[in-house]
DNA sequence: ACGTCCCTTCGACGTCCGTCGAAGCGTCCC
DNA sequence: GGGACGCTTCGACGGACGTCGAAGGGACGT
């Protein structure tokens, strides 16, 4: 291999990679994908509204993004829905979100607009907690020394320890890697995802400490579940 | 918060990830980023001649790259060296490769240049092995049940077993993934990388099985490794 | 059957950005 | 001190791409 091909190499797998990078690379598609990380189907015009752009410029953007392999969609008559394709995208852009500055790092008074409340407190963001609520259980278990939460953020031999006591098991030998920081719009804040995330939102929902509100991804902290979080974790009831 | 509120928030958030993707999103830096994976520090003329760009163009990048947090410079002299700044973007490149199409999967025949033999053979890649012997290793590890090698790369129960026996400890707690697949450009074919990857270099370089070839990043195969390689995965220590 | 709604296609506009060469500056070596 | 070398700045060029509105196609409900 001389010189020449070691450049053509280099190139084309920069090219590749460049590919997939340059889906993620305009803000417009970046607001689809955050959007989307909530693992829930959104329409085109959905998306549209959302990101303030017209409906024509959201079909191109959405046909790059599910050429690229980044979304996958579903037809219903005249509905186009688009969702996550894959846990890998989840990563993709859980790695972008770890690199990206962080604006507004504390949370923003909330809004009490009713219909939203329920979301804000707690709901599920693809496998894992979200809203207030993880972000409270997010704190108290870096506070307690459970979770170390700085630019790696890593479990705690403490924290695995309580995850032990606690009847938590997490998957192992999946690649997945146990401890994720994971950003949503609604609070600005990173919470805890990764298998570990997932492994506590699971176990709190087969528990009882929390349910889903009907078949939205809104949930709702049971009595048993404000009990537990406070025997666990020392949260007062009032937050939850 | 209102609608057009949260229409802000997600296009905010969004251009934010966009910033970082949109360093990857350009051939050159991409390909820039991938050569810089072997955890060397280049230097910018050294960068610009392997992609092939002038001089002048080269240092744009670099300031984008490096501006962006990608990349943390040392100047020396007239010398700029730039490398990877942190595991994260190492995380970030391989969650791009691990969507990007692959192409020429399968390996190419090996040119027999002589000064680029022993880097293609072994070499350190990061913090885990890299060229021809590692893909033998990934492959026979494939083969014998130990690691699951599909789109979602993972060890299995059997790995984790083999890994004990062999005396191998994988540190756990840590954030990262223990399988990860890397991509890098002389067999463009991915080989194991991760904290399980680490480990296995660790471990090899420890008991005497590889050692560096002076002070670069090649590595030769000691008569004890190719006898243990034989042992542990069967490997015919003429592929070594 | 008709209007409404969701999505798509098309053409046009403007901006952004990667590229180069020439010139300049600082460093190193002879 | 002189020359070579590595990097940077600047201006100019050209292509790529995100945006919109208008028009059209297909599905749904009345």
């Amino acid at each position: 291999m001389d010189t020449v091909d070691i450049q053509r190499a280099g190139q084309d797998v920069g090219v590749n990679l460049a590919g997939v990078a340059k889906l993620l690379a305009d803000g417009t598609r970046a607001a689809f994908c955050l959007a989307l990380l909530d693992g829930r189907a959104w329409t085109a015009n959905e998306l549209a509204r959302y990101a303030g752009i017209a409906a024509s410029t959201a079909t191109s953007h959405l046909n790059l993004l599910v050429n690229g392999g980044l979304l996958v969609e579903e037809r219903h008559g005249r509905h186009r829905y688009v969702r996550v394709a894959d846990r890998r995208v989840v990563e993709l852009i859980e790695s972008l979100a770890a690199l990206a500055p962080q604006r507004n790092a504390r949370p923003l008074s909330l809004s009490a607009s009713g219909r939203q409340q329920a979301l804000a407190r707690a709901r599920l963001c693809y496998d894992h907690l979200a809203g207030t609520v993880a972000l409270a259980i997010t704190d108290a278990m870096v506070e307690r020394g459970l979770l170390e939460w700085g630019p790696e953020p890593a479990l705690t031999g403490n924290g695995a320890l309580w995850l032990s006591e606690t009847g938590i098991t997490v998957p192992t030998g999946s690649r997945r890697p146990p401890v994720r920081a994971c950003l949503d719009w609604t609070e600005r804040r990173p919470h805890l995802a990764g298998a570990v995330g997932a492994a506590l939102c699971t176990h709190a929902l087969t528990s009882g400490w929390m349910t889903r509100i009907g078949t939205t991804r809104a949930l709702l902290v049971t009595p048993a579940g404000r009990e537990a979080w406070h025997d666990l974790l020392g949260l007062p009831p009032t937050e939850l």
